[in-house]
DNA sequence: GGTCGATAGTCCGGAACCGTACCGAAAGGC
DNA sequence: GCCTTTCGGTACGGTTCCGGACTATCGACC
């Protein structure tokens, strides 16, 4: 049986005793490899996850086949969140950026669970708007950042949700989820790299000075995350 | 007493007719003009709103005054989702940019009556899952779109949310809601009016082909439209 | 009917970013 | 150790959009 105090999950650590209770016999320890598919676009989901080491990638794609990321959680949060908003499916994809592992557990159980406690529904709800705030501030950073401040921004976010300084990360994978070409990637980089706030060796970046670092992403950063502090609680 | 018939709002129509009784007293209607503050960013909400004409725009804002609209709902919605959620507050403005007119009753009783009826719940946190795909296909378009198929989008979002095919708009509040200059504005325009897709007046535009509009937004628009459909119903 | 603020048209140089491509270097498989 | 794949650095011309400004025109109001 699973124990509250040894989850990273900070949903999860958030839940009273009780409501942990109700939903630790159905928790799954699972391993999370890099790329696993959490959600598959307009497809019904199974499973309801919560990350405990890792990164999560919410992406949303055009018809023409740009794609771009439009959030990201990991231990701070849950995924398949749309099943508590009344759908079985959702036109993003959802897929581990960065390897870890966590718990599953499946959406009909969750769902049963969640109407027989208030207080736990209301925590994963918070959680929701949360990450609504996320993906407008990405709307905002997307219509009026430059790359380099979206990559900080991103690179922040990423140092969240890890413990590490550094963790893998291709600039291939970066454009993707910035929006950008590659070697716009690679610039940005260099940028930051130029004035000593990361570290860039081949698929790994590494935080140098995750203070002025924030400088650097000006006000592309901070507004989910004071949101976060304020309904959830540290991250 | 309102009756359920005469309602435009379809998260009201489509609601059970004693889910809509449950609400019905409560409804106060009320005039909403032009730059009417439904939501003031960072402060608690009081009411919570359902629109029966007109539009809203949801904006975010960045500390360093570059702010950018992230949503838009009209009859199709409801204002003020985010007490849903279970937060009394948003870091989003949230005003009339087209007039018009709807229903409010105060927050607090609209969460009593929300958890009376699980029904009334889900048909409303369906919509928060609709906006919330809104949110991410602006993330997705602000960063991979040009300004013509955005301003396409745009205007049928307008269109969708009202009747007429002429609604009052200025290049200039455009600009602040797309997030680029004025006379960018004034240029995509001048584009979409050299294919004769629609024909902007002083203070005005008015669609003149709505098919070949759809064309010109390409895949910018449309997902969150047929995840409305899905949810929700016809708009 | 004239005045004035709001709205729109236009222009300039320049910055940011794109699409595409090529090449070298590092990592991984056999 | 060699070969293949992946990844990153760099270059080029071209496009989109910006910041800023100036002017013309419309419409509301006195």
């Amino acid at each position: 049986m699973i124990e509250q105090k040894d989850i990273h999950n900070r949903l999860l650590t958030g839940l009273s005793p009780a409501d942990f209770g109700l939903l630790a016999p159905f928790l799954e320890h699972i391993e999370l490899d890099r790329d696993y598919v959490l959600v598959i676009p307009n497809k019904p989901i199974e499973y309801v996850y919560f990350i405990e080491s890792g990164m999560v990638s919410v992406v949303a794609e055009k018809s023409d086949g740009r794609s771009i990321e439009v959030g990201v959680y990991g231990r701070d949060g849950m995924g398949a969140t749309t099943v508590l908003l009344g759908s079985d499916q959702t036109p993003h994809h959802q897929f581990m950026q960065i390897g870890g592992a966590g718990f599953r557990l499946s959406a009909v159980d969750f769902l049963r669970i969640v109407d027989q406690s208030s207080t736990l529904r209301n925590m994963m709800l918070r959680f929701v708007h949360v990450f609504m705030t996320q993906t407008a501030q990405t709307a905002l950073v997307n219509g009026s950042s430059v790359i380099e401040e979206r990559l900080a921004r991103w690179v922040l976010m990423c140092h969240d949700r890890l413990d590490a300084l550094e963790f893998p990360i291709t600039h291939d994978f970066l454009s993707m989820m910035l929006g950008v070409r590659r070697s716009s990637v690679t610039d940005a980089i260099h940028l930051l790299e130029g004035e000593m706030l990361i570290k860039a060796t081949r698929g790994h970046i590494k935080i140098l000075n995750r203070q002025r670092l924030e400088r650097a992403a000006g006000a592309s950063y901070g507004v989910p995350e004071a949101e976060y502090r304020r309904l959830i609680g540290p991250l």
